[in-house]
RNA sequence: GGAAGUUUAGCUCAGCUGGGAGAGCAUCUGCCUUACAAGCAGAGGGUCAUAGGUUCGAGCCCUAUAACUUCCACCA
């Protein structure tokens, strides 16, 4: 091992051998039990971001542990085609070329896309072999990979033998800047300070008008209604007459129905079924038509006369001029309202009424939602059931068709000779109907979670009955953000249950958001992302691990800063410094048994505490708690008092207590290694295999078991109780720490506990220490704790009027102790109430309390 | 509009089934002690958001309020 910490002297070298030696490699094994778990697939042109990294190495974390338990784990890794965002790429670099699609076509363009994820497949993925992640590679997984192709193929063929599949119309956000439709939560919506514009329309018959309030005046032109409450006594009688439609001569109808407001504006309101999904729906419902005034170009159509071919947004102040001009303008008031925007590119999206693949969801639904309900499937932290119950209890049918090239097209086929409509798992050649040979494929894409629903299931080679799928599902784990619980976990729950007959995983651990310092989003726009791979750079892949876990409370966001990063450096080579002073103590060692002092006694048994405690905490995946379990032992214990006692015997004349110390020192690292090894996979594993006694690798090895009882010392507690009362009074005199003194020992118990005076003089800043039986005539500072007193005899330094006040302390203290426990057990109800476990260690409470007390009085 | 979450030390957060308020960082003091100055030892620092309630006992349970955050839906 290197004097100093640096873990670019070991990363990169581990992870290389563990991926010559095979180690991450999982394949069915009979007789054993199997953990898998899927990682949730990147986008394979992505580049990792730090909450990549966090999703990761959580799963990673979980993985390593359960390969260390025996289990045959398998990680299995794979990337997602991201359609959309990829498509995007594409299309800029053409406009680059100055070409678009159209011009070379799709099977040209698909080619491109071949080409491009062909050239940065292997990018995410050697990003996070940087981070220590052990899946499987070479299982690692693609959804456009042929075999996942052929599963897609074959879901969708099935949903749509089984009638799930369906055509349908629908009000979709499309922008009119990409040209492409997007999805709902590509849209965001964003406030606005706008105006509400009240416009005049006549009545046919000149009876009068009806006054219409709306943000959007330019879409006049596709109005086919006027729609207002049918409870509204303002438009009693009125319902039915028809209205010219204003700078037109189009006749429309006035209608009744519920979605109007009564309270709001004029209480009327125009209906444009073509551009707004309420009026679409509207629409249907009283059989108007639909007319399209603005094109998918964002520009007005020609029913707009003279305004056709204006850009919606200019045209807007042309349309008012025009109705202010012709009378119908009533008045214009300031309003605030949202509109939605492109997620990409901002501009504003219009929402489009089109012809859209569906699958329905009651059905499907209901199970998924049972097997949650049931407990089938459990999620962690357990809130998050109402997330996932919510949306699928509400849930509407499942859009699933996408306007680009990119991507699984949808595998139906038309002929245009005879309209039959072909959906099976091989392309028709011919009609089956007619014998039409020129069939024509539907030209939309799926949806890219129609894909990633099937990931449990598609990655371990359905619809083929694989060993892999036989052994390896359902997977035990899912890891993912809270952000994606409706979008991707209750997709693949209803379409595991559906084309498996078993759900896809039975816990479902889910993260927060890594956010800044300051809570805000991480975002390339703001420019406060943090790079995961530069920060392995500089801090090394175990600090940003340990970083990520530690503080890390499953299920909310994480604040993150550098810092963060530092302070798990500082940490890590603390262990390494430790770990480099238990080697040096073990040169030339050889394992002998030995019989065990009280200090070995001591951390062996909060050794097993920790490792108890630190399983109890895994399983629930409380991985940040299991950490700062195992780091309080490690530090708090282990650093701070084993390895300073463990000196003592080192150095000292006792072959065997040395014998004992060194195989308790490397008992307890190896182990406290082990534990670690789950977060900080290299620096473990760099120690590890220094230890004169390990196995080919740390990342095999047993992981610890708590015994069912292992046996403590009481007297090393009260020593570091007395040591740290010898330090406090120490502090309290302003000694400083270079400057040592006499130590007299008077033990409580009466005995002289010689074992433990050497210890106590080292710890204590003695120079020499002794027990006694009274308390020594010299001036003493008196440091006291239950198991015994200190007095140290500082000469001069000794001031009676402050030892006096320090004495009264004490008194008082003990006081204010012996009247509460007092209080509490004359107290009938408590005494009645609470259970008796803590009645009776108030009562032993109070009985030391009181001759601690006599024996500070007597003085 | 519906739902969820958060509120504890200067900062970031733990706090189990209700049973004496904790850690890390930061601050202050002392110490280069032979694994570690990226360290060691010690100290200060809290009306557990507010107001009620339940209980022998509340940071934790109940009700209301406030502030912040997020998700879902979306009003012309």
């Amino acid at each position: 091992m290197d004097k100093t910490y640096d873990p670019k002297n070991f990363e990169e070298k581990i992870y290389a051998n563990w991926l010559k030696e095979g180690y991450f490699a999982s394949k069915p094994t009979k007789g054993k039990q199997k953990f898998s778990i899927v990682m949730p697939p990147p986008n394979v042109t992505g580049k990792a971001h730090i909450g990549h990294a966090l999703d990761v190495t959580i799963q990673d974390v979980l993985t390593r542990r359960k390969r260390m338990q025996g289990y045959e784990a398998l990680y299995l890794p794979g990337t997602d085609h991201a359609a959309l965002a990829t498509e995007e790429v594409l299309v800029r670099r053409l406009k680059e070329e100055g070409l678009d699609k159209q011009t070379i076509g799709r099977k040209a363009f698909l080619k491109r896309g071949e080409e491009w994820y062909k050239k940065y497949r292997g990018f995410i993925k050697s990003q996070f072999e940087k981070i220590g992640i052990s899946p499987d590679w070479d299982r690692e997984a693609f959804t456009m990979d042929e075999n996942l192709c052929r599963a897609v193929r074959h879901a969708f063929v099935e949903y749509y033998k089984k009638g799930y599949i369906y055509r349908g119309t629908r009000s979709v956000n499309y922008c009119p800047n990409c040209r492409t439709t997007i999805s709902d939560n590509e849209n965001v919506y964003v406030d606005q300070n706008t105006y509400l514009w009240h416009i005049r329309y006549p009545f046919v018959d000149g009876s009068g008008e009806v006054v219409v309030a709306t943000t959007r005046p330019e879409t006049l032109f596709g109005d086919t209604a006027v729609a207002v409450n049918p409870k509204d006594k303002r438009y009693k009688g009125l319902i039915g007459k028809e209205l010219y439609l204003p700078l037109t001569n189009r006749k429309i109808k006035l209608v009744a129905d519920e979605y109007s407001e009564i309270g709001f504006g004029t209480g009327a309101v125009k209906i444009t079924p073509a551009h707004d999904p309420n009026d679409y729906e509207l629409g249907l419902r009283h059989n108007l038509d639909v007319i399209t005034c603005i094109g998918d170009d964002g520009k007005l159509t020609e029913v707009a006369g003279k305004f056709a071919g204006l850009d919606r947004i200019e045209a807007r102040p042309l349309i008012e001029k025009a109705l202010k001009e012709g009378g119908y303008l009533v008045k214009v008031e300031k309003y605030k309202n949202k509109v939605g925007t492109c997620e990409r590119c901002g501009s504003f999206t219009e929402p489009k009424i089109s012809t859209q693949w569906f699958v329905k969801m009651k059905e499907l639904a209901k199970p998924a939602i049972n097997a949650v309900k049931t407990g089938k499937v459990k999620f962690y932290p357990k809130r998050y059931e109402k997330t996932y119950l919510n949306w699928l209890g509400n849930i509407k049918d499942w859009c699933i068709s996408r306007q680009i090239w990119l991507g699984h097209r949808i595998p139906v086929f038309y002929c245009d000779k005879c309209g039959a409509q072909i959906c099976e798992e091989e392309d028709p050649k011919v009609c089956p109907k007619c014998g039409y040979k020129h069939l024509r494929q539907d030209e939309d894409v799926l949806d890219t979670w129609f894909s990633s629903a099937l990931w449990p299931f598609s990655t371990l080679g359905y619809p083929k009955q694989t060993e892999d799928l036989k052994y390896y599902y359902p997977t035990d784990v899912l890891v993912t953000g809270y952000d994606i619980i409706t979008f991707w976990v209750s997709k693949m729950v209803f379409s595991g249950i559906e084309f498996m007959k078993d759900v896809p995983f039975k816990d479902v651990v889910i993260h927060g958001i890594v956010r800044d310092k300051n809570g805000v989003k991480m975002s390339k726009h703001l420019g406060n992302g943090i790079d995961p791979i530069e920060m392995i750079e500089k801090y090394g892949a175990d600090a940003l691990r340990l970083s990520l876990i530690s503080g890390m409370s499953m299920g909310t966001d994480i604040k993150y800063g550098e810092d963060r990063l530092k302070d798990a450096k500082v940490f890590i080579n603390k262990l390494y410094n430790a770990s480099k002073f238990v080697l040096s103590a073990l040169e030339g060692y050889k394992e002998k048994e030995a019989k065990l002092g009280e200090k070995d006694k001591w951390i062996l048994f909060n050794l097993n505490k920790t490792v108890k405690e630190f399983n109890k905490r895994m399983d629930k995946y409380n991985l940040s708690g299991a950490l700062s379990e195992l780091e309080e032992f490690f530090v708090g214990k282990f650093c701070d008092w084993y390895i300073e006692l463990a000196k003592l015997d080192l150095h000292g004349q006792n072959a065997e207590a040395k014998q004992a110390t060194q195989n308790v020192l490397s008992e307890v690292l190896t182990q406290s290694l082990k534990m670690f090894h789950i977060f900080i996979p290299f620096v473990t594993e760099e120690v590890y295999l220094s230890l004169p006694k390990h196995e080919k690798t740390i990342m095999r090895s047993d992981f610890p078991v708590a015994k069912a009882r292992v046996s403590g010392s009481k007297q090393i507690e009260g020593m570091i109780n007395l040591v740290k009362a010898i330090r406090t009074a120490r502090a309290e005199y302003k000694v400083p720490d270079n400057k040592c003194s006499k130590i007299y020992v008077q033990f409580a118990d009466g005995k002289s506990h010689h074992e433990l005076l050497e210890g106590i003089n080292k710890l204590g800043f003695g120079t020499q220490t002794q027990a006694v039986d009274t308390q020594p005539s010299e001036k003493c500072v008196k440091a006291v704790c239950e198991f015994a007193t200190a007095f140290l005899p500082m000469g001069e330094l000794v001031d009676e009027k402050k030892e006096s006040e320090r004495h009264e302390k004490e008194i008082e203290k003990l006081k204010f102790e012996i009247e509460r426990s007092s209080k509490m057990l004359s107290n009938p109800s408590f005494v009645a109430k609470a259970p008796a476990k803590l009645v009776e260690d108030e009562k032993e409470k109070l009985a030391k309390n009181k001759k601690l007390l006599e024996s500070l009085l007597g003085e």
